[in-house]
DNA sequence: TATGAATGAGCCTTCATTCAT
DNA sequence: CATGAATGAAGGCTCATTCAT
């Protein structure tokens, strides 16, 4: 799928790739504090740095922003998720710390990720639908490493129950985020980390009774 | 918490019980097509059957109305939940069958609890915390019953394990809702639910490699 | 062609009519001072005696106010043409007496014709194709009127000439307001309507040289 | 009158001439398509082969371009009509082909001509005088053939009446444009001009009965 | 001279809420 | 109690114009 072309006025490529980062910066304040539909495009392009008529020139609508802060937030993510790879790492070790450096990263970007996760709804189908896409991109990652662990030390588990796996691996990283209210005065991330791992992996680690 | 209280003018509380009823219906229908935000305050009149005068009889403001929703659907899966509870279970079976009530009653009301997953952010503050203090005693329902299993049987299992269990368990029955996008298309309920059974439970019934 | 429905919000119909009237009014005013593209919405309301609010609930968007300006006024014209027509007149008299009612009309409603003569053009297409049929009807009053003249004294003339002459009555008639500016300086109404006349009429009432 | 000056930056007149040609014929075009009042700065100056930036270098406003175009639309008329007038016909003849030439150029320039009709009148109130002030020249230009036939073949016809033949002529010169719609499915340019010749002829040509 | 990014006043429209009937 | 017409603040977006480069 590829990645949806918003609209801009402005020619230079260099300065509506920086334009757009002050936008999406303002605006994931914003969205982090109100919402998306509690904030105005006034407020974004104030927040932003510049005149609701400057916005308007490096986007075609309001949800245009919404999509590039999805867009910017996952990137971001898996930015810092394959830049925290061990590529050392062997064994069930491997997936451990997969598992860890996602959850920082998750731990890191809290506010962004949330934010994600409660206003991609908002997004016109099509756009909503590239974004699932780097959902599934993402999960795809975690299969690859436990396919490959299952394989080299001939785990018995299924195609199914690597997947599921791997979703779950996701929804607890988004977990630390939208369940905080709760899990945060429970556990530390490292805690959490420990715990989930230990919960996560033990098909992997476990014989049955 | 108590239930937060709802301003009506009309002083008959079995009309109004009727009429919220009404409402509920008609606000979840159309919060499932297109969103709370969307959705106007005429809309939901029309589609409960009464006009805007009336229904602004019957609440203060256009959050309450996604108050009584949350309220109403929280209400509804504890209820199936309760009802479908296999009191005479024993052992893991217990669990199980408390896991896979758990789910099926998610699965029921999938687009209502989707619903609420999605808007109850912008429930006022306080509201907000009523709904999440819900959530809180529904997680606490599994604790309960995961703590007795582990007492009966005097699994080695921490009270964080316990309460981290809980909310995975409750997560695991949301996300059936608001990643099925993904995960419909690889499992049927009943899979679904015995795959997450048995990664969930598995420190339940095995003992470490 | 049937009349385009303009949406409103309002059941009682009576009171749509009323609302439109005022507005229509207001909105008459308005277009003779300034045009329809530099009038408001919010102007429109206001001299119509109204919220922008309320405006709204009348119509559906601004064209539609156009619509009903322009489709009262040719309403407006063809009913005091038809109660000033003299029934009683026969032969070329008829015709005289039609044109000169027609110009008389006209002239009285100098600034709505001349609004929808300039206007006209900014309606949607639809809109469009009915107020220009308004325009056909009125044509063929002009040519049924002649036609019948010709027939019943055997005037040669074709019907492609009754047609023309027709025609020419109808932007005589507009002239007397698009181009008020030149010749209302050189005639008075009536010095202006007898030389039309004459001058229209000349097949009719000449034999060739 | 004198020609109303637009205001320019730029002091090479040689350029400023090359250049409002350009805008002129750029804005002409979309004119036509989609009105005066639809059709933005940009998309003028982008139709004209320049910058936004360039076209202010040679107006001071949107409706120096409007007066731009009727101005030249008003020459291009003119400068038609002269080149086509027959001046060695004499008599009856003469003004016939003065108005054939008139409806040849007319019909040529319709696109044109219907914009300056349709959109002068959103003219600031000085250039619209000014652009009627050449339609005040046209007309004399058809008075004074007009005046020259009736007094060397002694025709019967008072200041008032030739004066009222000539704004005929121009505007049904100009209804040939605004009411084609209608009219060009009943006759081609040619039967339309035969046709109004010989009515507008009439009181030149014949005796009363 | 030419460019085009920046500006912000202002436009059309929506919709939660009120209140007279 | 029920109705629905009225209200107007507020929102998304456009576009004529300016000015630094």
């Amino acid at each position: 799928m590829k990645k949806k072309a918003v609209p801009s006025m402005v020619k230079d490529q260099q300065l509506v790739k920086k334009r757009r980062e002050q936008m999406v910066k303002g605006a994931v304040r914003l969205f982090i504090e109100k919402g998306f539909h509690r904030t105005t495009t006034r407020e974004i392009a104030k927040e932003s740095g510049f005149s609701i008529g400057t916005l308007y020139e490096y986007i075609g609508s309001k949800e245009d922003v919404l999509y590039l802060v999805c867009d910017a937030i996952y990137e971001e993510v898996r930015d810092q998720l394959v830049s925290q790879l061990d590529t050392e790492a062997v064994g069930i070790d491997r997936v451990k710390k997969a598992i860890a450096a996602y959850f920082r990263v998750i731990d890191h970007l809290q506010d962004e990720v949330l934010v994600m996760y409660q206003e991609a709804k908002s997004l016109p189908k099509e756009a909503l639908m590239y974004v699932l896409q780097k959902e599934v991109e993402m999960t795809k990652m975690f299969e690859d490493i436990i396919r490959d662990y299952v394989a080299e030390y001939r785990i018995d588990l299924s195609e199914e129950e690597i997947k599921l796996m791997s979703h779950n691996i996701l929804v607890q990283g988004h977990m630390w985020t939208f369940r905080r209210w709760a899990i945060r005065r429970l556990y530390t991330l490292e805690e959490y980390t420990k715990l989930q791992s230990e919960q996560l992996l033990s098909p992997l680690t476990t014989v049955s009774n």
